[in-house]
DNA sequence: TGTACATCAGTGAACGCGCGTTCACTGATGTAC
DNA sequence: TGTACATCAGTGAACGCGCGTTCACTGATGTAC
């Protein structure tokens, strides 16, 4: 039997996907690096070594994840050119990278001011308003901030709702399915324009 | 100088309170009961009495929480019938209540199959199908699933990354304003119908 | 109005546990010459 | 090709701390008669 060897090899990548899957399984909050490091079969001490604390590991992983995020918008819109596709890629990306998605928004859990983290975090908002403002050109009653939050704010609600359990059974099981079927009511026409008060 | 009452008189009360005020402060995973047992002045076995632990405490906050909601909800329908303004209590009630938000719609803090939690849930969610339904009546094509977790993942999202100080300053620091300038981007005409290609 | 008793709310000492942090160390790797 | 040395990655024992939980208790309140 060979013995362990004393340098792990990997150990920072070895970290992050433990870290991963503990916040798939209980949450950012369900586990400690001392737990990390028994999963990852070394000494107590060693993450330290490569993160500080467990802010430092949670904001590697934020910043991971702000990469696959504008990454993927960005393929969508460059093989679809269909704003409602970016909609549904996020909640794609939200689902498909849940351990992600949920230390992303949650400050209190990171190092909000790193230099990386605020970098990445800019670079994957532009995945968004690029594609908002081709479309104010073309209805300059658009504003782009507001119109652009409007998109951001339902995928986003809709990606934290439909893993936090809070969706009607009725809606199936699909996320993708149900986010675009789901994102066809933003920048929809109302049956009657302006108040839209029926009772 | 009166000594202490052995008896605190409303500690489930200030319990709550604390918990409020220490969520607000420190996010949901930041304290512990023995925190709240000192900040309302009694010994530190004595909230296991009225929550068990602390997830029946966060479970109770939720409960209320919910039923704020409601109301809030319901009061805004009532008095302005603008399914619009809906949106806009929502955000509203997320942001004058955060730490009540904050819990409310993070099933891993809480007894999710809690039977008080599960009904409140219900009633407020009546609030939200209510209102829709009214405007299918105005046009069928509007499903009412689909449609109202619509509107529901964009105050939702909206609320959240608010809170999470996730949004453009360009907004502007009034939430509310910001609420009802970006629910006017659901169920609004797009300039060209159909795929929304603009690239 | 008084007494007895049950119930409820909160006490405080004790426990075992897992945590982050520190620190002197060891083993492996890379680089200069 | 060999040697010396610096740097880096990980070890493991020790620490003090705050936590939840347990448990026998005490003090206050409510109720029956």
């Amino acid at each position: 039997m060979r013995s362990r060897p004393y340098h792990h090899g990997a150990l920072r990548a070895a970290l992050i996907t433990s870290a991963l899957q503990a916040i798939a399984e209980v949450g950012p909050a369900g586990w400690s690096l001392r737990d990390l490091a028994r999963r990852a079969g070394v000494s107590h001490a060693a993450p330290a070594h490569h993160f500080g604390d467990k802010k430092g590991l949670l904001t590697a992983i934020a910043v991971d994840g702000y990469l696959m995020l504008a990454a993927e918008l960005d393929r969508t819109w460059q093989e679809t050119r269909d704003f409602a596709e970016i909609g549904v890629a996020y909640v794609r990306f939200a689902v498909s990278n849940r351990a992600h998605f949920e230390v992303m928004f949650r400050p209190e859990l990171l190092r909000s001011s790193d230099p990386a983290l605020e970098e990445v975090r800019r670079v994957s908002s532009t995945r968004l308003y690029g594609p908002i403002e081709a479309m104010r050109a073309a209805d300059p009653s658009f504003e782009t901030t507001a119109a652009a939050t409007a998109a951001w704010s339902l995928v986003h609600g809709l990606a934290s709702l439909w893993l936090g359990g809070n969706l009607p059974r009725a809606l199936g099981d699909d996320p993708e399915t149900i986010a675009r079927s789901v994102v066809t009511y933003l920048f929809r026409p109302l049956p009657a324009r302006g108040r839209s008060g029926v009772g």
